[in-house]
DNA sequence: ACGGTTTACCCAAACGTTTGGGCCAAACGT
DNA sequence: ACGTTTGGCCCAAACGTTTGGGTAAACCGT
């Protein structure tokens, strides 16, 4: 125990034992397949190999870093890594970095602006190469400041005007929940839209809402209610459409947390999920599924949303064009909006579980 | 769009610009209260402040880590980050880290020992100072030839024998399960107890099943099965509980998401949560008090555990001596276990709600 | 006035890479 | 036989810090 760390090996160890140059090492081991053929024999390339395995050379990154202006650190920013969504973005992210060979840093900031600014300044001030922001808010500037230092970044989950992003098609799942309520025969309905300034929830009910309006049933405006996105969030949003009003036949809360949120507050209420009221969710995170009554929700492709912005950001660094992608959203329907399902679970007839239309 | 990153601020600008030495600079800026007083008389120190702070001077951590041969860098690795109480935790240890000015990378294992190896193996190239394992397998050596390596690091929600964690104290957690449930009549009950080489399932099964032992009751060895930490894997283990043996009066599920699964395979059986039978968690996450019947659970400290996992590694780090510590848990009675609760909750009368008695 | 201390700096090496250029000898072309 | 190319390597500077050791001038006490 306590074994003091033994001196990483240096490829000045390497080239001294074999009697080389250490750039003569350095070639060997790290030069691109372009440029390095002419650099040692084939016998030397083979030494240099065989012994810097041996000794299990691992390149020093802070001087390969400090030489070359490159740090291979990727920063990512996030509202909160607690939350589901956000966190299994990351894994993809950091995923797809692990393959590309870099590294990265995540930092929580809540989605408050002063803690954006902080942990952006910090990812920077640890010479990361590019960013990869999971907390843009639509309404500040912040973005455009960044852009107009140089710093290459890309967003995920959301978007903001002018800047690439890879997210879902937030307003096409908005819109797939509204057809499938419509479907339905509903034509009283309520959304808890998350916070103001994320173009998941202005997106998700933009849809929503187009799609009921196009239908002639367009939702007023104590119908639709802001909120956080976590469960907390989704509780209260929740109580604030009950209180708004009459008991509307569906709801829709943009984000799966959230929903779980309203499920509470429902059952405060001595409401019923898929008899009193149709609840539907968004991201179809592994929990929902699971509930004692299955929440209707619409699959985001969240690991691959993270996998892809990491590989965006990547062509950004490159020099190449990149562009903002729409990721394609799935409705997955369970008992929590289908009458047949929710009939199903509880061997009724699905007559008796309609009884809200 | 596109503006060139300007090269940062270095100490050699600074200095030039005031006909310093480099040298100088650098003590005035960074050196330690303790030695850096005889490093410029007061004026001169000022205008180096200022002038550092109008360029916006960062000091540059690759050099710094090179000549230093510290880079303020610790490795995180946990099973995964879309696991709640992972992320939380790790939130707490990315907390404390800035506010000592460390910075973190975290990396998914997914509990499995190649990846645990590989992961390790590639946080130490990115030559961390320390390392918070939050994937620790009880049965492995690998943790032994890390520590003989001379590698400093701490556990954090898992312990391992012979290495210091922050832990929750989840014997005692599962005694007070028993005591809870034991309190309530129930005289035949089971136990979903997670991944066999995770001390946490052991433990907390350890103390619940100790419990009942004393009271007389000790649990067979067919009311105990092992199953996965996530929703899916408490589906499973609760079918094969269910399969094994009749219906007990209760069900004590080792952590929050495996019993939001248990929670998905009683509903598919048609069992209500409640009233056939008790169910019992881990962790408080966030959402479980929302969920249609809140559950009972054993609140633990994550975000804490996190905080001072990386207290205690920056202790290690300072050469002093660290010991194992036990944060304490929290039972949270809820309508799951709870027949009083569950009759409120539903407007029935407690009668109605023991019928599993 | 003179030895000793203190003040306020400067100097240079070092951390481990990368990379443009150089050099010598062998191979090649005519 | 004489230039030219090529292969195989070495050289040295540079990236931006930190840090042990100077040194010259100012200050002190006597």
């Amino acid at each position: 125990m306590g074994a003091k760390r033994a001196r990483p090996v240096t490829l000045q160890m390497i080239a001294d034992q074999l009697g080389l140059h250490v750039s003569t090492v350095s070639r060997v081991l790290h030069a691109k397949p372009g440029e390095g053929l002419r650099a040692a024999s084939s016998p030397t390339v083979e030494r240099v190999r065989r012994l810097a395995d041996e000794l299990g050379y691992q390149r020093n990154p802070h001087a390969m870093s400090l030489r070359t202006q490159r740090s291979n650190l990727i920063g990512v920013l996030v509202p909160r890594l607690s939350d589901v969504v956000l966190a299994t973005i990351y894994e993809g992210v950091e995923e797809a970095a692990a393959e590309h060979g870099l590294s990265t840093f995540v930092a929580n900031t809540r989605d408050i602006p002063e803690e954006q600014r902080a942990r952006t300044e910090m990812v920077l001030a640890r010479r990361v190469d590019g960013i990869i922001f999971g907390d843009a808010h639509s309404d500040s500037g912040f973005l455009d400041e960044v852009a107009a230092r140089g710093v290459p970044f890309v967003l995920v989950n959301r978007q903001a005007a002018g800047h690439v992003s890879v997210v879902c098609d937030d307003y096409l799942g908005g819109r797939m929940v509204a057809e499938h309520l419509l479907g339905l025969g509903h034509e009283d309905v309520a959304v808890v839209a998350g916070e103001p300034y994320a173009s998941t929830g202005i997106n998700r009910t933009g849809g929503f809402a187009d799609r009921f309006r196009e239908a002639g049933l367009p939702i007023p405006e104590h119908r639709i209610v802001h909120s956080r996105f976590d469960a907390r969030g989704g509780r209260e949003g929740t109580e604030r459409v009950l209180k708004a009003g009459p008991l509307p036949s569906a709801l829709f809360v943009v984000n799966d947390f959230g929903a779980i949120g309203a499920l509470g507050a429902l059952r405060d209420h001595g409401l019923r999920v898929g008899v009193d009221l149709a609840v539907v969710g968004f991201n179809d995170t592994p929990l929902v599924a699971e509930l004692p009554v299955p929440l209707t929700t619409v699959r985001s492709p969240m690991h691959e949303m993270g996998r892809r912005g990491l590989r965006k950001l990547v062509r950004v660094l490159e020099g190449r064009r990149a562009e903002t992608e729409l990721l394609r959203p799935e409705l997955v329907v369970r008992a929590s909006s289908d009458p047949e399902q929710y009939a199903a679970l509880m061997k009724i007839t699905p007559a008796e579980a309609v009884r809200h239309r």
